[in-house]
DNA sequence: GTCAAGGATTGATAAATGTCAATCAAGGAA
DNA sequence: TTCCTTGATTGACATTTATCAATCCTTGAC
């Protein structure tokens, strides 16, 4: 792949403070792929052979047990995925699969290691980019343990809003069936627990919801920084 | 502190390759300290000053939400602990409190900034331990949403068994309370989960469990590398 | 030894959540 | 358009888990 190709790659906060010189051989060995939706990129217990940087398209991490299966996370552009497990070189604990179309880089897992130890600045990067990660799931364990899922539902949605700017009506970024997935629940459950939510202003069609009353929703959410911040 | 006192701490994997002065340095800012049980150490939100090493004794790290309190971890020596919050200079998730009687040194997180900074050795420790508990918590948040609380417990003492060596008898480290908490669950039902237990060979006296037929318990649990080896 | 305190267990009951089946609604293909 | 597929919703019911209260048991202080 040329290095120049898709300066959204090197304005990632992971790249952005490579040497010049490292970046373009990263970037030689990599490539880009464009794939269906509905395919399956990566499967549990794989050896992680690439790091992968999502450039356009919506992809699902999930993961399976006895027959069971759970989202556990989403991805939107620009991200890369499944980190630690190329810095580990261990095997994936996650499976992806793309929800859309998608356009992916494959950085071969070999490379990235070998940039790490060639480039500190790229080495704090990485860094700053785990401990992010590990707080971000160490947050979605507390919301797991702590809540039920009728809380954890108005607070999914109160954090949904302030990504969506502050705006009082905004879309769900994918099905609901997946939604329950990723917040622990099954879909009637969730059908029900947005019912329920009614009574603190919440309406939905479809997959659009409006906040009718933020002051009220939060008065039963309860919303807190160490939990629902998901930036720091 | 004297930075020969603690060898073993020289001896963890996160220090153990860093170069000789700068580990010097980093322990000259550092010192012990003896707490005695019950002691919080460490409360939500406050900002992360020190990195901790347990030396000796047992700490636990909680979170609380809602007046409702749940436990993430519990630490034994030697390891250090809150390593992200330290790295990211961000706000502690969770807060540790001591179970035990407990040695712990305190290193200013400035000075862990700084000799990541300087040193790559430290830096890929640092690394590979931020990476490793990053998995480690994504491995819980699987346990978590794929099994049902008998089945976590069920997997949780394969795991305890495995750790004293395979024994069929072994002792829990800590009382039922925390373990339920731990598992997500009541200790009334972690009670009852016991008694279920009973039918594929697990005995309980107090706080010893022995394992009847391990072949047996594994056939109801489905143990999973990729959910239950915490060292990978 | 006795007693007090806290954890563990048990029983009864309630609440939360899941399962199954049926129906409904929306969107894409022809 | 119409049909068909898939996701969403609803109702009835089962299961899991929590709650509350009482009792039991262990352990440590005296």
């Amino acid at each position: 792949m040329r290095p120049d190709d898709f300066p959204e790659i090197r304005a990632l906060p992971l790249f952005r403070d490579m040497e010049e010189e490292r970046f373009h051989a990263l970037m030689r060995g990599a490539y880009v792929q464009n794939f269906p939706p509905q395919v399956d990129l990566i499967r549990e217990g794989e050896p992680s052979d690439f790091l992968h940087v999502l450039l356009d398209g919506l992809v699902e991490l999930f993961a399976t047990w006895n027959g069971r299966e759970t989202l556990l996370a989403t991805t939107r552009p620009v991200t890369t995925f499944i980190l630690a497990a190329t810095i580990r070189d261990a095997p994936y604990l996650m499976a992806a699969r793309t929800m859309t179309r998608a356009r992916i880089v494959l950085i071969p897992s070999e490379d990235v290691r070998a940039a790490f130890d060639a480039d500190p600045a790229f080495a704090r990067a990485i860094v700053a980019d785990l401990a992010q990660g590990y707080r971000s799931v160490v947050k979605n364990t507390k919301d797991m343990k702590l809540r039920s899922s009728l809380e954890r539902l108005a607070n999914y949605l109160l954090r949904e809003q302030r990504r969506a700017g502050g705006a009082p009506a905004f879309d769900l970024p994918f099905d609901k069936r997946r939604l329950a997935s990723l917040l622990g629940m099954t879909p009637e459950n969730l059908s029900r627990a947005f019912k329920s939510l009614q009574a603190y202003g919440v309406a939905t069609d479809g997959g659009r919801v409006a906040i009718g009353d933020q002051a009220d929703l939060e008065r039963f959410a309860k919303p807190n920084p160490l939990i629902d911040d998901r930036t720091t």
